[in-house]
RNA sequence: GGAGGAAUGGCCGAGCGGUUUAAGGCGGCGGUCUUGAAAACCGUUGUACUGAAAGGUACCGGGGGUUCGAAUCCCUCUUCCUCUGCCA
């Protein structure tokens, strides 16, 4: 969330910022309870001087006594008062909180202005479209039904749900291995964190309160399947003050990813692109405030590494304003070469949160040189989600036969296997 | 799931409703002494809000209550430990 105090006092910088995102938002009752809170606060605490200074007094009175009788009804007088503001301050807090958690992150300023994705600006492309002496096909053409089962799948479960078998699942189960190796070699500990998550780390990244319809819930607890495994891992450091020394701190983390998709109903209805459950390998960092854009970049880096290992050809966009996801405040985008859907798509999401997320969590590093406590930096990206890099190399490595080859570094994964046998009738 | 016990500062550990301004110890930091170190001694020590500053307020697991006044009494929740049941 944005600062309380910085919104009061910018609001115009603030509201003209929002802008970027394509959204109007009003401050004005922000700033009013911002200025009640204030002052609920003056009162509370000048009643609370004054009975802290009785104390002494009244211990020291004879408790018989008529001016003993007479000091306690002006002290609860003034308890009273000071009772009602704590009352009324909570409230205030309570409703400055629900408007101030509804705010999305600031862009920063050399976010691209646009009105939707076809503005978001290609940055960086590396390597080359593969050709071929052949109209390639759809993963699902390639997979179905014995290496990706998508009817029984709906079966068991329901729709954009599906089975992974033989040669496929194998797939999935060495990328996770191959990533999370290469993202070890690079620095990253490797995190296997709870798949389930509170309410309080799903508000801590910025998921909640606004897209709670996007969560599976498990019903009858207050638990969320995870949408990403940025939310256990950077809620790791919730409520917790980090030696400078030991920033930035980098985690690699795999999990299964639970989203309801809502909204997006219709779109990429086959194959794989668009799941409720798919795997993901998330890296996160900590970092502080000076070093957080290079190591937003150097995380970009570590994300494509990937990518070049497995040689698929991709893009990398910068999001404009109103792409931008919620709590981001800059966001790169790695999107893969699909020959099967002529068309490049989304396979990483890299964001630099600045100290949104970190003020939500309440995410601190103690400063060496001021000894003093400072809100941290957060950003994380995909690196990669695991399915859809299993349709990039489906797709991508397909012969005309339907067979697929297995892209090198991956064989040693794959107990040497060099081809996926064509189950393409 | 059942039965007990516990929760106090970075850590350990005291704490009869009002000199608690949270004792004492350890650790950390600074200093004295020393060629250097150790030891000893002295000082210092968290977080948040508020304020230009001095300072003030709050925080003894969370929330509520009793009281002029709560770390201390009451209710409730959470977490951890021990025993026990079931279990990959």
């Amino acid at each position: 969330m944005l600062d309380v105090r910085f919104v009061c006092e910018n609001m115009d910088l603030v509201e003209e910022r929002l802008k970027l995102r394509g959204k109007q938002i009003d401050l004005t009752e922000i700033k009013k309870l911002a200025n009640e809170r204030l002052e609920l606060l003056y009162t509370y605490e000048t009643n609370q001087q004054l009975l802290n200074k009785s104390q002494n007094e009244m211990a020291n009175l004879d408790k018989k006594s008529e001016e003993f009788a007479k000091k306690r009804d002006e002290l609860k007088e003034i308890s009273e008062q000071s009772k009602k503001a704590k009352t009324r301050l909570a409230e205030v807090l309570e409703s400055l909180d629900k408007l101030i958690l509804y705010i999305p992150n600031l862009p920063q300023e050399s976010v691209p202005v646009g009105a939707s994705e076809e503005d978001n600006v290609i940055i960086k492309t590396w390597g080359v479209k593969p050709s071929f002496n052949f109209t390639p096909k759809n993963h699902w053409d390639l997979g179905d039904t014995d290496y990706m089962d998508f009817e029984r799948g709906s079966k068991i479960t329901g729709t954009k749900f599906t089975v992974m078998k033989s040669y496929a699942a194998k797939m999935e189960r060495a990328l996770i291995n191959l990533m999370l190796d290469t993202h070890g070699e690079a620095g990253y500990t490797e995190i296997f964190p709870p798949f389930l998550v509170n309410r309080t780390s799903m508000t801590g990244t910025g998921q909640l309160p606004k897209f709670e319809e996007d969560a599976f819930k498990i019903e009858g607890t207050d638990y969320f399947l995870v949408p990403t495994a940025e939310v256990p891992v950077t809620n790791l450091f919730a409520d917790e003050i980090i030696p400078e020394s030991e920033l930035p701190i980098k985690y690699a983390a795999y999990t299964a990813c639970f989203r309801k998709e809502a909204g997006s109903a219709g779109r990429d209805t086959r194959g794989l692109i668009r799941q409720h459950q798919f795997n993901k390998v998330e890296l996160v960092k900590i970092t502080t405030p000076e070093t957080s854009d290079l190591e937003h970049k150097k995380l970009l880096e570590d994300a494509e590494r990937i990518l070049q290992k497995l040689n698929l050809h991709y893009r990398v966009v910068e999001l404009c304003g109103a792409d931008l996801g919620f709590s981001a405040s800059k966001c790169f985008d790695i999107e893969v070469w699909l020959p099967g859907q002529d068309n490049y798509r989304e396979i990483s999401s890299v964001s630099n949160f600045l100290d949104f997320q970190a003020r939500r969590a309440k995410i601190r590093y103690k400063s060496e040189s001021e000894k003093k406590n400072s809100l941290a930096h957060t950003i994380n990206g995909s690196g990669l989600a695991v399915g859809r890099t299993v349709v990039a190399i489906f797709e991508n490595y397909q012969q005309e036969d339907g067979s697929i080859i297995v892209p090198e570094v991956l064989r040693p994964y794959m107990g040497g296997l060099e081809i996926i046998p064509s189950i393409v009738k």
